[in-house]
DNA sequence: CCTACCGATCGGTAGG
DNA sequence: CCTACCGATCGGTAGG
């Protein structure tokens, strides 16, 4: 009886189904015009639900968006920290990440590019929840990178002296760069042109690199 | 009698004056909350006049918004443009419009860090007027500095063989970081890891300098 | 999950 | 420049 109920909910909108695709749709909604321009009753046209039908699930716009960067993390997790994190630990892990990242963009996993690079320059100047969910996740991708270039360090890839927060910048820089040309021009150029700095910038950090 | 009736008139609230007040609030609030949270009624509760006052002004929102990215054009023109192109022709005016880019960044000339930048990552992927402005606002700054990379070259200040537009990607990248990183943490060492990244490409594309 | 509703605010207009 | 208004939409709630 319990396993039949379950069958026939889930063929239809299933409960954790609508909310699945309700997020998705919020996701990609926030990520070409931004987590402001998020409404209810936009997204609820969208999905095809009514607005009290959202609220059914997220209770307030303001837990919707937290929701939405959730999914988001998810999703960039799924597509650049676990693709990225498969390669070598050390330098060839810091390269693999950056490579993740531009493929991630390039793959258009979302439609407005990449979801945090938007979320950093609409909440960078605000404060509030959101503007403080920016500053946690850019902290943890430098951190990240820059824990990656320490293990990098400790294996002898860099050469002495080097700063490794100075090298994290001068890969980063490129990747958000290319992010935002990207999805304005649409074109691969300012891809290479991001691969090509990450190259020099790693190729200068080695012990037999050369030195600015 | 005219003369008499322009000072009197001056002295309140002329109409160029009011004009000028609210352009300079609404930068001021696109800068930091982003072109599309600049709303006719908070904008005429800001400044104190009634919303068909602003109507009288600019009689759409969307005339508004064109007002509003032409005030931060002259204001860009005069902080950066400006002092950067007073350098002499070639490799010292690139560095000298890296300086003043970060420089206005740091003296915090708009309240929510670069006007454009802010732009950029608003409209990068939406269309309409908005998106077509971005799209040219940041073509005219890579053309400028392609332009200056250009006469550097023909003054043999460059290498052989060197990517004039690789080079201003790799300067571009760090500055447009450093904007989103700084008015997010308010730290000025992303303003020292941006100016030691640019000295490392301009150093980089030197004859002299260390070919990667 | 729905319909039906709330006060507030949106862009914009009429008339002065 | 003002008051007074328009229909549409906002986030949210009541009641089912």
């Amino acid at each position: 009886m319990v396993e039949q109920t379950k069958e026939r909910r889930s063929r239809r909108s299933d409960g954790e189904q609508t909310y699945a695709a309700i997020l998705e749709a919020a996701v990609r909604l926030a990520s070409v015009e931004g987590l402001s321009a998020l409404t209810i009753g936009r997204l609820a046209q969208d999905v095809g639900v009514s607005k009290s039908g959202l609220y059914a699930h997220f209770g307030s716009i303001r837990q919707l968006q937290l929701d939405v960067i959730d999914a988001a993390r998810d999703i960039f997790g799924r597509e650049v920290f676990a693709p990225g994190l498969e390669a070598e630990p050390g330098l060839a892990q810091l390269e693999a990440l950056c490579a993740a990242y531009l493929s991630y963009i390039e793959r258009w996993v979302f439609p407005g590019g990449c979801f945090f690079a938007g979320m950093l320059a609409e909440f960078d100047a605000r404060s509030g929840v959101p503007h403080d969910a920016v500053s946690e996740d850019q902290r943890e991708w430098v951190n990240l990178l820059e824990g990656i270039a320490r293990e990098a360090q400790q294996r002898g890839e860099l050469r002495d002296g080097i700063d490794l927060a100075q090298l994290v910048f001068d890969v980063t820089a490129p990747v958000q760069l290319a992010n935002y040309y990207y999805v304005l021009y649409r074109d691969g150029v300012v891809l290479d042109q991001a691969r090509a700095s990450i190259r020099t910038a790693i190729a200068a950090a080695k012990p037999n690199g050369v030195k600015p």
